[in-house]
DNA sequence: CTGAAAGCGCTTACAG
DNA sequence: CTGAAAGCGCTTACAG
């Protein structure tokens, strides 16, 4: 005499326990694992009553009397970003390993979408915050005072009460990328080298910037010929064109070029293409961040791999370690060259 | 005097109604615009307190009682693939035009994880569903068959009642979509066409590919003349390079080719790159999806644009419509070509 | 080993 | 125009 019918308006924990005629309390210990907490018996027709009825505990009841969800917000800059992309992507799998849940919030770069989000995260009681940002914000320097559980990657913690150590945090040493960038540029000949990042360029291109100028100066190149070239705009692809329009207007132009993201490599590509400048054969171009991409549609492009789709891990890591009352420390992650 | 004090712990409506002496209920309703039940003087008093203690309402007491919160659950089949990202994107933004949020999962087209989702988004009471994803699986079934608030984008309601009449849906007609690649490599001098599809493809795959091969014999192209080639792949990618190996394996290649995705096409053009075959001199490759990339990188494809930055407005208009009572119809929009 | 009770923050008939 | 009260589903000291 099988039991199966399945879900005749929600199943609680009170449902259940009308079922089996125990109380509520019970119930709710033995389906969070209390299982020491009652005899044998009450444990197995209680679970068996959990299976053929189908009970799902209600995440809002739990969430209301924890003070606390199973859902964490990641905040990124600009999802139009394939590397924002990876990042959420490989996060939201880390996050449904441990039964998280994740929602995404693109501030589109704005403080005051930022600072919406963070409010609006916390109005829902999430339990964490991941942060591909690195805007200030007030609201931002609220949380990070407040000891909120939050763990930045790529870009650190603009509020860290000491820079050299910067908390919970996943990321690369961007500016020994930026270095690599320029040994591999050297390798191949480039010896009028230019360098290409935002205008309103985050840490992250700041670092990589300073590590190939700091690098190529190493090897020897002299300040006037190295060109380091800045453009406007939010897309990179938009800064790499505007930037490559500079570069080649030059009399002699640049033997070698880094675009501190693919993005900006890619920009440089479509004004080279216009022009008949042919790349790499006129003029490498380099970059860092290493999409996948880059193997199947941008075989020219030379670019040094930053291992994204691990970064899920590593930030799901940092942040349980944060719950559990730990501090963690940064997660300066290998790239390959 | 004042009183911008902010934030000693949790502001509620408790916090509010003791600092007003008026009851929690008012409070209740003022916060929540029913402005008209309550005395102006009562409603500048209590609005007042809400803006210099900062009070937000939250969530998570709301939703409890309502039996359903302000968050959406988008489920995606595979987010690594730009398309989805587009979409999430676009449809993130409009959510949080409408004061909601957005909850990402990817299913890695798995029917278990899909089930997986559904369960664990009831779990949290989520206001609504948006499915990039037209699996089959037994949650889905009995998602629809509950009539839960849920909209499909792309690829219609596996389970819909009447197939032409999918119900809450935005798409394109991908048939026609098809038809237009046809017509546009026939203008290029294609009289050899192939299209290449994913060898378990979704049903939008095979209607661009049936819309395709339809008007390639309209045209006059006999059936031996017109290649299918499918691969088997998760991603379209390894599809589109596969299926290039087989086409070109064969004696006298295509003098065009359709991907159905521009993913497909990339995979063409990298093993053409590899085999020397220049594209688009020696064999015109043409997609579907006309990612905004393609200009920078991939000159050389011409894609039918599908306007994937207007799916998120239409699938919000549709899931408000939902949540109105009403049953909203598909939204076909406009291709590009 | 088990249960009654309080309470998380909110909304909403209902009564006045 | 306003408030007391019930209740959404859960957890968790506390008492037995």
């Amino acid at each position: 005499m099988e039991k199966s019918r399945k879900a005749a308006g929600p199943v609680s924990l009170a449902t259940i326990a009308a079922a089996t005629g125990v109380s509520i309390s019970t119930v709710s210990r033995i389906v969070n694992g209390q299982t020491h907490r009652a005899s044998p018996e009450t444990v197995t027709r209680i679970q068996q009553a959990v299976e053929s009825l189908g009970y799902k505990p209600n995440q809002i009841g739990r969430a209301l009397k924890q003070g606390r969800s199973r859902v964490v917000a990641m905040l990124t800059a600009n999802l139009n970003n394939p590397v924002m992309a990876m990042i959420a992507t490989a996060t939201e799998a880390a996050l449904r390993d441990i039964g998280h849940v994740m929602t995404l919030c693109d501030t589109h770069d704005r403080e005051d979408l930022q600072d919406e989000y963070l409010q609006a995260m916390r109005s829902q009681s999430v339990g964490g915050y991941i942060l591909v940002t690195n805007i200030k914000s007030p609201g931002l320097a609220d949380f990070v005072a407040r000891g909120e559980p939050v763990v930045f990657a790529c870009r650190p913690n603009p509020y860290a009460a000491d820079p050299d150590a910067p908390g919970a945090f996943v990321g690369i040493d961007n500016e020994a990328a930026g270095a690599a960038a320029a040994d591999r540029l050297w390798a191949r000949g480039c010896r009028s080298p230019a360098v290409i990042m935002p205008l309103e360029g985050s840490v992250v291109t700041l670092e990589r910037e300073a590590g190939f100028c700091r690098r190529m100066t190493e090897l020897g190149i002299p300040p006037d010929r190295l060109a380091r070239v800045k453009a406007p705009g939010l897309s990179h692809l938009d800064v790499g064109y505007a930037a490559a329009g500079t570069l080649f207007a030059g009399r002699p132009g640049p033997d070698g070029i880094l675009g501190v993201s693919d993005q900006i490599a890619y920009g440089v590509y479509r004004f080279a293409m216009e022009q008949g400048i042919r790349i790499p054969d006129d003029c490498p171009v380099i970059s860092i961040d290493g999409s996948d991409l880059n193997g199947w549609i941008a075989p020219w492009l030379d670019s040094i791999h930053v291992p994204y789709a691990e970064f899920g891990h590593h930030i799901v890591g940092q942040l349980q370690a944060i719950w559990r009352g730990e501090t963690p420390e940064a997660a300066i992650l290998p790239f390959h060259d």
